[in-house]
DNA sequence: TCGACCAAATTGGTCTGACATCTTAGCATT
DNA sequence: AATGCTAAGATGTCAGACCAATTTGGTCGA
């Protein structure tokens, strides 16, 4: 009688994951780094005695992912590290607009950096510390002498993620900007968003080094309000 | 000199996309709907005019992004409506310790789940409220009745969600949940924790109708230590 | 008439083989 | 020594075949 049965008999995880699980375990056991090349396509076909057409599919799952990149004639490369356990979380955002997606995700993004901050300012170690100021005296002599500063902007922000000491602050900002870098440059290369920003970095990590966590939320939100009359401004 | 040039040449978005752009342009064409089921490969093949292996391919990356699920025998379904504009953002958390991903997962869950509290506070409009208020009072009244409320507690907090009017912040949490309730059952289906969270609910409630954005965040955070208490009680 | 059972058609999953296209490295020429 | 070319190797694609699971339709029997 019910039309559209909502319960599915539930094979669940079946077996595509077996082919995926054998090429992760293989990545995993022939310890393999970001960067490294896997072996070609009738190698491991051979290696997993599975048919050539399996293995591509395999690859073609952790190309979706963004783990593996496969360049035409070259070969596939490992661009993070990957085993059995990683833990797939795979997001959708669909949207008509870019603006509309940009201020979408900075919406987000001021709930995971804030907290990021503030977890940061909690738990960072005195080596965390000493790695959060290299980067952000980095930052202010490159801004001083070249007027802009993105990638060393970048750099300083990552290593407050990693103060955190939880990978998943890290992954998911990250994968935030490269995802929203092909279709938008981001205002971390406008020498105007540079100049507007640079007081509050200062700001910012004096309060995660006081351990001061409410200070590290206000600087931070300060930072992304910068964020936003970017994006406000610029795609008007 | 560079042993390792960072620059890449980036043809960065290749041919890969083109097919699998193909198959989005085509459910978007089709107009198909969540549930829905997809055309068999060997059609989609003339369609499309290419190979099979290319369709599977193609069916593969979107079954990796969650997007489409593959019933041998039956055919290939839609889980979630994709079109060429979805922005999809995968993500790898890779953890030794179910107990790990699960805490760090709370740490980045405290930062989005407060700002979404926060800003459906401030942007919530009267629908949005009676819509809220009608899944609290359908989850007290399980709650009383039946001691549990897993699916009601779900919905109270995903009306609360879309009250944000920002799509992002409902399909990050639900991915999340969806993602560990492979690997665990969630306390919200406890009756300890139904228990032990049920008074914050309607306070949340409160803050959200009166706008009060800071109370809001509070609440919420009362809410997530109770869950913090029972991953820390659960997996030692 | 209704239910159970069976067989054929449909569909995804896999393997094999072949060819195209691109990259890379080594060789030969200048 | 620098340059240009060729061949090997890699991914990308197509075609055809077969397997395994599901679905569907019809037949048979109670």
């Amino acid at each position: 009688m019910s039309d559209r049965p909502v319960i599915r008999p539930l094979p669940a995880i079946d077996r595509a994951r077996q082919v995926t699980d054998a090429l992760a375990d293989y990545i995993k056991s022939a310890q393999l780094k970001a960067g490294d090349r896997l072996p070609a396509e009738r190698e491991l076909m051979s290696a997993l005695m599975v048919g050539r057409s399996t293995i591509r599919e395999a690859i073609r799952h952790f190309q979706a992912l963004g783990v593996i990149e496969t360049r035409k004639g070259s070969g596939t490369y490992l661009l993070k590290p990957v085993s059995k356990a990683t833990i797939h979380m795979p997001l959708s955002l669909d949207t008509g607009h870019l603006r509309d997606a940009l201020l979408q995700t900075l919406e987000v993004r001021r709930g995971i950096e804030c907290e990021a901050c503030m977890v940061a300012a909690r738990k960072r170690t005195d080596t965390d510390l000493v790695l959060i100021e290299q980067n952000l005296n980095e930052m202010e002599r490159v801004h001083i002498e070249k007027g802009t500063s993105g990638p060393e902007d970048l750099a300083f922000h990552l290593a407050i993620y990693d103060a955190t000491h939880n990978p998943l602050f890290r992954q998911l900002l990250e994968q935030m900007r490269e995802t929203f870098w092909q279709f938008w440059e981001h205002p971390f290369e406008r020498e105007d968003f540079a100049r507007r920003s640079f007081p509050f970095h200062r700001t910012l990590f004096n309060a995660i080094a006081a351990q001061d966590v409410e200070a590290a939320r206000e600087e931070t939100l300060k930072i992304l309000d910068v964020v936003e009359e970017d994006i406000k401004e610029m795609s008007k």
